[in-house]
DNA sequence: TTTCAAATAATAGTATTACTATCATAAATA
DNA sequence: TATTTATGATAGTAATACTATTATTTGAAA
């Protein structure tokens, strides 16, 4: 079907307002932080990103960007929970006629586990690259010593409501299975871990030569449905 | 039965030369470096460990930490990498008994996810400080845009190594099972993910109240043994 | 159309970090 | 005893992670 090219159907993912001080959707410049931070962090990695090569890269002053953004710590959590409320938008769109929920799970574990071509805009922001920024960067947004009160802040909730859906899902498969949270947050990091991995420390996994991300969603199948199945 | 104390038999663990600029086991100040190292990431987080901190805690001076590690990544690895060799020690020395594949898993599985009560002397290192490290620092050794280099320079070996002997053991029990490295690589990190999330986000596990690993350790063995017995 | 508030640009400045370099001294070793 | 070698003390640099100030632009209300 597709969505006809002049419905320029826009996704609004509603963001934790505590995470930056001026809203970065409701300006250019604010757009351009998202866009070239995304582009920054993917190039360099997260270490070497800072607030002065992001303005110089857009065009504007360390200051701009402070106006909008407390520190880069924020500004990647901003961004990571970003892709949480994309990914559990795209869940709910790409699964909504599937009625079977071994298939729904399948589905699901298949849009964790690979960049998703889609046809619905999302403005300036590449969700392909996002994707990538997820997995070797995803896992620092909440490795850090302030998690308990970055929780306190609800900066995890789009994270935690995606394990909740992708738990309950586990429920629709059965009821009786004892650990769908847990089952669902290693789903989504084998994910991303096992996609590391194979790219960079192959050995690790049994995904060499091809490093085609259908082998990671067929261990990931093995692994949930002998798990909840059983 | 364990060790007369007498024997003081400490556990050498053979470290890759191109971590360190000097050999930190061959001097105090060096044993110092390590000791108070484990110390101060543990208690302050990685992100806000400095040369400049630690040398105050030894009592010695920054350049004097440089003469040792090039930089605080170095560092880091170098720590990780001696724990991924003693836990390779203490999985050889606590199965070495063990005859049956099953047991033996469980047994590494258990070795994995806890704090392992040793009686075999290390000297200046705190192996449950380190375990705690590994669970909130570990993956910062290799999500980071040097992976390759490091991995060329054989930084990642010790870590390898045990996944190895872990994708063995797995074999042992099920000689057709088509994973065993990713299932390997997969029950270390989710043993630290999960023990991570239930006491700093356990909304996205099942393990609340008690925060307890024994809930870690079943969670783990259903998930392993019904993908490798399925 | 003017007026005024808000956003941005331009510039400067500070404390801390991540180093490198130099030189004197203490200790260990040949 | 001579001499290497490790350490201590001190200095210095470039980059990072900010904060602050002022001037300019812009766009919305009066």
């Amino acid at each position: 079907m597709g969505t006809p090219a002049f419905m320029k159907l826009e996704v609004q993912i509603k963001m934790n307002a505590s995470l930056y001080l001026r809203d970065p959707e409701q300006s250019e410049l604010g757009k351009n932080i998202i866009k070239f931070s995304i582009e920054l962090i993917h190039k360099h990695g997260f270490e070497a990103f800072t607030f002065k090569k992001l303005a110089e890269a857009i065009g504007t002053t360390e200051a701009g960007v402070y106006r909008y953004f407390e520190n880069k710590h924020k500004l990647l959590v901003y961004i990571i929970s970003w892709y949480w409320g994309w990914l559990e938008f795209q869940i709910g769109y790409q699964t909504k006629n599937v009625t079977d929920p071994i298939s729904k799970l399948k589905k699901v574990i298949t849009i964790l586990a690979t960049t998703v071509e889609d046809d619905i805009s999302t403005g300036h922001v590449d969700e392909s690259i996002l994707h990538q920024i997820l997995i070797s960067e995803g896992s620092k947004a909440y490795l850090t010593k302030q998690v308990s009160q970055d929780n306190k802040q609800e900066y995890f909730k789009p994270y935690k409501d995606l394990c909740n859906t992708v738990g309950e899902i586990i429920l629709e498969c059965n009821s009786k299975y004892k650990y769908p949270h847990s089952l669902a947050s290693t789903i989504i990091e084998v994910a991303h871990l096992q996609n590391f991995f194979m790219h960079n420390l192959p050995s690790l996994t049994d995904f060499s030569k091809s490093k085609n991300e259908d082998q990671i969603i067929t261990f990931l199948n093995d692994l949930v449905f002998s798990s909840i199945e059983k």
